[in-house]
DNA sequence: AGTACTCCTTGATAAATGTCATGTCGGCGG
DNA sequence: CCGCCGACATGACATTTATCAAGGAGTACT
């Protein structure tokens, strides 16, 4: 094995243990990495296309991949961000049904696909992978349904904060005065397509965030000195 | 086997057919008779609440039940309706976590109760049984993905119309001058609920629609000549 | 430096939806 | 028959969000 191979083993892969692949034994996850493509893309680049067949899993090493969906009249959703260290593509893995969505790269990203073939194979090696992509199904269904509520209950500005939050969760840390801090991982245009919005109305929202000293913003770094105080204003009905 | 079990019977029942259990051999369905509870309930009353353990899985007889959410606001929201011949709380049959919705008859409903053990034994026998279930698991997913996408980009105009678009499926007809006819089976507070807005605005939008000549609207009862144009109000950005 | 990008902001205004108060209608129990 | 109550409608008004048009700020290419 090539020291190139080694580096490229999903054993060393940084996110393996958040994957279902984590439920592989060792000869297994080799065996992964004998049938699967190392891919990179750049922002705005797509994975697949909403209509294409859906055929093997994408595994992301590192960046962040969005789902998106184009209704017939132009309108674009963001429904989901995907990270480093989750899969893309196992729901229509599963169901053998064409892709309902689309997926792009949302910053430059390496990822992992795997061919239909041989996560059939892998699947019939380990019944507990077929769990692990259930249990993300199940994860998956119950975030959208959570989000479907706040779009119907919930404002702009309580869907915005609970992004941020998600955000801080994900990528965000304390800085030395005990401040969350965490920088966007998207552009605005891309929030307001996830909360639903016209990017106007974010960029002013973020002026009045200012103003009510809930948040200072600069570029895509975001600071906040109080977490409760979000989370109650991301809870009110506004 | 009295008369009145009979009537009772799985076998009997006009629901069957659509539901996971027609996955079931006969002498299956003849267990299930005998650890079935028969419920019947009115307008209003719960059958489970959120945060409640999920345990048995419910099958509708006839009426109509909805799920909601209520959040720590008091903001409630209906997300999903479920017709006679339709199961609930399989969801949470399968993950044996607790309920994230409550369900609620909203009409006069008739309903058997299976029990957690009788299902696993059921599944034990049929493993197609477990095969059904996923898949309403997968088709409501999908559907609440599609609201959710719905409630994103499109107005409460496009949303309140889908929504009838939906009941004119599932409960409409043609009278004899070849009109689409449609009894709505939910209070306008509930539609409202449904589509995300206030009773108010649902009412306006009704006027609205009226003026426009879309639809004619008499207590409950919607009639509509041109679907394609409603299609059409339904799909625009508005 | 000049140009053409893309992304974001800002202002003015319009449109959609919410809020609150009040009125109407029909049913239903006394 | 009366009075009450729930469901719905209506009017006046406030708030939220979209739309359209314009301008800045950074960045890459020439």
């Amino acid at each position: 094995m090539t020291e190139k191979e080694i580096k490229n083993s999903c054993m060393q892969c940084p996110g393996l243990k958040t994957t279902e692949w984590d439920a592989l034994a060792e000869a297994e996850l080799t065996s992964m990495d004998n049938c699967k493509r190392v891919i990179t893309c750049e922002p705005g680049e797509i994975l697949f296309s909403q209509g294409e067949e859906g055929n093997g899993v994408y595994c992301i090493k590192s960046g962040l991949i969005g789902l998106r969906r184009i209704d017939i009249n132009g309108n674009s959703a963001l429904i989901r961000l995907i990270n480093a260290g989750s899969t893309v593509g196992y729901r229509t893995f599963l169901t053998r049904k064409a892709h309902i969505n689309s997926a792009e790269a949302l910053t430059a990203s390496t990822l992992c696909y795997v061919p239909r073939p041989d996560v059939e194979k892998l699947l019939k090696a380990s019944p507990l992978l077929g769990e692990r992509f259930l249990q993300h199904f199940y994860d998956d269904a119950i975030d959208t349904e959570n989000d479907y509520v706040r779009s119907l209950t919930m404002g702009m500005k309580s869907r915005f904060l609970h992004l941020i939050l998600v955000f801080y969760e994900r990528f965000g840390y304390q800085d030395e005065n005990g401040n969350a801090v965490v920088q966007l991982p998207v552009k605005k245009g891309e929030i307001a397509e996830l909360v639903g919005v016209r990017p106007e109305s974010i960029s002013r929202l973020i002026d009045q965030l200012q103003t009510d000293e809930i948040m200072r913003f600069k570029d895509r770094r975001v600071e906040f000195s109080d977490v409760d105080q979000v989370l109650q204003q991301a809870g009110a009905t506004v």
